[in-house]
DNA sequence: TGCGACATATGATTCAAATCATATGTCGCC
DNA sequence: GGCGACATATGATTTGAATCATATGTCGCA
């Protein structure tokens, strides 16, 4: 382990950047407490959000072999992150095959988020692909599933418009397919086990 | 490094699966020639490629980790492919760090790679979309990019129909954005430099 | 050499999501 | 407690990609 007085802790408010796309990559994080949105701008001004990361995460590891940092890192609520400086992780990992086993290892879980994020994006129909994304998030954790964000928010990680999601989710819900409390969404219908 | 006995080669036939989604995890794979597509199956029967492995490129790494394969591992073209036992990894992983960082930086570059495809899925517009891939493919190895693969299979991977695919091209060379070759296309205006 | 599978190409039509508009609800904060 | 920012919600309209149709081109192969 990295020796406790090298990692520095930091606070942000809610908004507060950790850093920018473009700035010199330094760090690999670890949130302690908040939401880190990790988010990266196209050239006509918009921009994807590509990775979030909750307490326990860690994100921002490919700085590791980065110059710099190619996408914002951005608090979405106040958050408290500890960085652990890339020279230091470096020297840790290089003689510590557990360690670096353990890196490759969520590495290898970041892939497949990723990779599930672009297959929720293959499927045309916004309801879809709004199904598709509740399943994802009832899997192993019904029967309610309590948001953290609000639905604009999840939107634009789907790919669609505010305005289609909250139509399709009166849709959904007059259909019975789904129930819905103030920050809860639930399916209907048989609960989805969580074997894979 | 593996002792050489332990891996196995294999040649496949176009169109031939390495593995099938679901398949136990037996091994990890390296390109030697030729091209494997990893596609992934959605409940409605529609598929999303996910990686295409080149010449000295792995692919299945996550397979370490999991119990089965979550893809299919498909050869688009006659491939030859190595295979690296699941337990012989593991075990040079775990007493050599250089391998474990190596692995690490490459599922850190894979990480990338798919960030990058949703990146691209966040453009909306055809036209953007494609020209953005364009200048993806054009990055550092200008002035034209001869491609491997039919406008069908680049479609799909686009999220886009092979229909909007020709008229986009069509129309962007009939404003003079591009210019194509048989096999080729290259970008119209300055080259990209390939800083970053 | 000729058949079959598939890529390239383009026209016509449909359709669903984006966009524009607008209203009410919620919540933090001065 | 009232103002402002933002979330929720829904209607009307536009638009661009999907879909359906069809034709020609290319290439491997029997």
């Amino acid at each position: 382990m990295v020796a406790r007085e090298r990692l520095s802790v930091r606070k942000l408010a809610a908004g507060e950047a950790v850093f920018r796309q473009g700035d010199r990559a330094a760090a690999v994080y670890v949130v302690q407490s908040g939401r880190i949105r990790l988010l990266r701008h196209l050239e006509d001004g918009s921009s994807v959000s590509v990775y979030v990361a909750r307490p326990g995460d860690s994100f921002a590891e490919a700085s590791l072999w980065a110059e710099s940092y190619h996408c914002d890192g951005l608090a979405d609520v106040p958050s408290v992150i500890t960085a652990i400086p890339k020279s230091d992780l470096l020297g840790v990992l290089e003689d510590n095959p557990q360690a670096a086993m353990a890196l490759a290892r969520i590495l290898a879980a970041q892939v497949r988020i990723s990779r599930s994020s672009l297959e929720l994006r293959n499927i045309r129909s916004a309801r879809e692909r709004l199904l598709a994304w509740i399943r994802l998030q009832a899997e192993g954790a019904p029967p309610t599933v309590v948001l953290d964000r609000p639905w604009t928010q999840i939107a634009a990680e789907l790919g669609l418009t505010h305005e289609v999601i909250y139509r399709t989710l009166a849709a959904l819900q007059g259909e019975g397919q789904i129930t819905r409390t103030v920050r809860g969404i639930a399916l209907a219908g048989p609960p989805i086990t969580g074997q894979r």
